[in-house]
DNA sequence: AAGTGGTCTAGACCACGTA
DNA sequence: ACGTGGTCTAGACCACTTG
């Protein structure tokens, strides 16, 4: 019941309770982290079976949009989860282990979008961006800079002093950042990779020799129906850590 | 009916159905570009419903394990077919394209294992090794140089004029050869991925200067039960090129 | 027309978490 | 005890491929 009068029907019934729910989470009705109705609810409220929904959510839970858990419901997924919040960090050490970063900002500004940028974001040249640089440490030791550029018409009111305090005071991630204040969720990214050599101020910045080789990752991270809404370059040390990637 | 009498019962039938299936397919019951039993026949050769095989179908399809035609059947998945044949190339052109690439083997020799690859092939080191170095061409420039090693057992009877053959007079790709003359079915690869600056030798096959960052991608390549089978070092001239990543 | 995979339903029972 | 997701079944009908 309480019927979306907006039901398509051209497609699988389950890709198109995929699009409601999806549509449902882009528009906030249910929060980061809160449960969604039971599939039961959700079956009448669109008024198909049980299996349907659950094939629909299925497949939101492959995409990383959705966490079920027995016994409690679905949950809307979330970058503050422990065990999700560095689910885009593909870096491990050499003995193949994960290490958590500490993050120190050392730069903060607003500037305008060059084209590459605004190429990869899909906004206008020239529009307004909010920059950030970071360095990443894994266990103590420099390994990643990064500059990181966004929308500014998506962060209004954010300063380094907000960031700083979410990602050092209350060790959040940059994503938990963006879902907790300015309620965008990313939900996928594209990676891509070269090699390159540190000039004088990555060298600095990284602890390293000018001339060292680098992994450089340009990142987009894509929130709801592949909107990208974060851009950033990653220069990164492959002295004592390599990046992970598994091939299906 | 034809019962498999091994019919363990302590996992989600969808689960076992999945292994028993699986299991043929190592076996090699089904070859490769074959179709494998309809859903119906194997609900009545397990002995349970056809939503139950269907469920362990759908999920050895996502693992790239078989492939549905609808209408046609249920088939085994093979590295010969158009539009898997590059499945693990990550690499794309500056335009986000991918390209297709033309090997050119520059060695082909036999040699003991080293500890680093033993560990990764989880064999035991001074394990004899088929060892061979190529290097790849896209839209006719040299950007990768591999070299790939297989413990010899697995490849009885190889020699460089038949993998040349199969390369470059019948255009397929190693993981196919492997395939159809060896039995071995290559299903998911990680890859570690460090910065290095071109030695004299990379320089000369990837035709770039000494001192050139590249990508070092050490691969390894596993069969069914997540064997290891192959490993390789790929050096990779990011001039034209870069490494694509998806992260979900 | 027959056979295959693709979708959808309705209902049963199990396993887990909470009260 | 109850509500949630997790598994399994049986049967219906649709869409595509082949003969």
């Amino acid at each position: 019941m309480i019927a979306d009068n907006t039901k398509p029907n051209f497609l699988p019934l389950y890709e198109q309770i995929k699009q409601l729910i999806t549509r449902s989470l882009a528009q906030g009705e249910w929060q980061p982290g809160a449960a969604i109705p039971s599939e039961m609810e959700l079956a009448r409220r669109y008024g198909v079976s049980q299996g349907t929904v659950r094939k629909a959510i299925d497949e939101l839970v492959k995409e990383n949009m959705l966490v079920r858990r027995q016994g409690k419901g679905t949950f809307v997924a979330t970058h503050s989860d422990a065990g999700t919040t560095y689910r885009f960090l593909r870096l491990k050490n050499l003995q193949d282990k994960h290490e958590y970063p500490h993050s120190t900002f050392v730069g903060f500004r607003r500037d305008k979008a060059d084209a590459q940028v605004a190429r990869r974001l899909e906004i206008r040249g020239g529009s307004a961006l909010v920059c950030m640089q970071r360095v990443l440490e894994l266990s103590g030791r420099p390994v990643v800079y990064d500059d990181i550029r966004l929308p500014a018409a998506l962060l209004k009111g954010i300063s380094s002093a907000l960031v700083e305090e979410h990602v050092n005071a209350f060790k959040g991630t940059l994503y938990s950042l963006y879902e907790s204040h300015y309620q965008i969720r990313i939900i996928s990214a594209h990676e891509r990779i070269r090699a390159a050599l540190a000039d004088e101020q990555l060298a600095g910045y990284l602890n390293v020799a000018v001339g060292t080789p680098l992994l450089v990752i340009e990142r987009v991270a894509f929130t709801y129906k592949n909107k990208p809404v974060e851009w950033r370059m990653s220069y990164v040390s492959t002295e004592h850590h390599y990046y992970f990637d598994e091939l299906n």
